[in-house]
DNA sequence: TGCGGGTCTTGATCCGTCTCAAGAGTAGCC
DNA sequence: GGCTACTCTTGAGACGGATCAAGACCCGCA
């Protein structure tokens, strides 16, 4: 970082699919170089969004997807009564905004969860392309699919677990992505609260402290308020399949 | 029943989305007529699923989408260690099959819940389709979605309800669903066990039972075996709202 | 007509999670 | 440094739904 380098321009606003890092996970999957470079005229903007901060709010007016660049978010729907439900967590190369399409609007909320920049990618715009683009179309149906697939996971956790499951299938989903992106696979630091973590498991904030606490007991894992090391990925796993009955 | 085969039927009769009496309801939303003739050239076989039976189970090879012309069907995904959820119940002019497209097979299985019949859309048809007429896509696109709101809302019931709202909230929205079918609001047979209605909500099949002779006792429905009447639906949406608690 | 299997209802008891409460740890900020 | 606000942990007791169990109802079928 020294003085001494050629004056190479810096683009440090350029903005393209082509040469991003997370191309491997994201929208552009299984698209060739000429491809990705129409998809980079589409998505030119970025976004940035302070920690606790909403990318978007249940009501607005649909207009983009976004794609996670840095950072990490929690999407939640409430209901009217005031009822509140954390949908889910989204990091680095996953969509969000899917549920706008339906009705031009989205329904639930976006939250940064810590310091985050998003991709904006203009919905119409991509629904043109992916007409011309088919192996775009492709892997949008298939992000779209899998977000259902997700969906119906974590209805499984939450219809048929109890709560050390829940909390065990949690850790291993998340470290699961988190290897993914090239991070340990046993150190993590949360980026959400007890509550938030218990408003998508469907418990409460005590009840997840309390399954923490008793997870470091038996020595599968080590809990340092956010920071999590897990000592026994194969014990959260019997876990989650129903050793415990 | 003398055929070795009986599962697969192919139907004489002329199959035509754009004379289908449910084409306000399912994929042909917004397209016009010359468009529909396009659509009807790719769904051109229909598939009988006797009442017990699979339309496709978990595993099996993505090819098609189905919807459900006639009838009533279950999807249910289950995990390795044996526990099961239903995820959903479908009633006509739904789409069966849109988990399948992340992975090109099948992540649940999807049993008609009493003698139905769907038709048989193709997916890569479909794709090819949709690249060439825009309405299709947006369509198509817009049930995906819709999809990924429901599934959320069913999380938000599972994650924050108690049995009482649970169900309450279950019962509305399949009358609604009946309602916008040209069905009473008021009165319908359920297709599904008490088990099955548990496994959706949640729930031990006591539960549901308990929980239906308690709205009777309240004067909210009568319930007579799978006939329900529903005598108070604000009373029933009151609940829904958290009015016991 | 009567049998058998699946489904539903209801009661009694148990257990897991929620609720309420108190206190400790941590981070941000003046 | 010391304040405040937020987050997290832990305990005790309450409660909702699960579990276990028995019996009623219903329907297909011999």
């Amino acid at each position: 970082m020294t003085a001494a380098h050629p004056p190479i321009k810096l683009e440090p606003f350029k903005i393209a699919c082509s040469s991003c890092n997370l191309r491997e996970l994201c929208l552009p999957v299984g698209m060739s170089n000429e491809q990705l470079l129409k998809l980079d005229s589409l998505v030119t903007t970025r976004r940035t969004v302070a920690r606790g901060d909403m990318l978007f709010r249940s009501g607005d007016h649909f207009q983009s997807l976004y794609a996670v660049r840095t950072g990490f978010f929690k999407t939640c729907v409430s209901s009217e009564d005031g009822r509140d439900q954390v949908t889910g967590f989204q990091m680095a190369g996953e969509l969000l905004g899917l549920d706008g399409i339906g009705t031009d609007a989205h329904t639930c909320d976006a939250v940064a969860l810590e310091d985050s920049q998003v991709c904006v990618i203009p919905y119409h715009q991509l629904e043109d392309l992916s007409r011309e683009v088919s192996d775009l179309q492709r892997q949008f149906h298939r992000i779209m699919s899998r977000e259902i697939v997700r969906d119906h996971g974590v209805m499984l956790l939450l219809g048929s677990m109890r709560a050390e499951e829940r909390l065990a299938a949690f850790l291993l989903n998340l470290t699961q992505r988190l290897q993914h992106r090239g991070f340990s696979a046993s150190e993590l630091i949360l980026r959400m609260t007890r509550e938030e973590i218990g408003s998508y498991l469907g418990l409460k904030l005590e009840t997840v402290s309390r399954t923490f606490s008793k997870f470091q007991d038996e020595g599968l894992l080590e809990v340092k308020q956010r920071q999590i090391r897990i000592l026994d990925s194969e014990g959260l796993q019997k876990i989650v399949n129903g050793a415990g009955v």
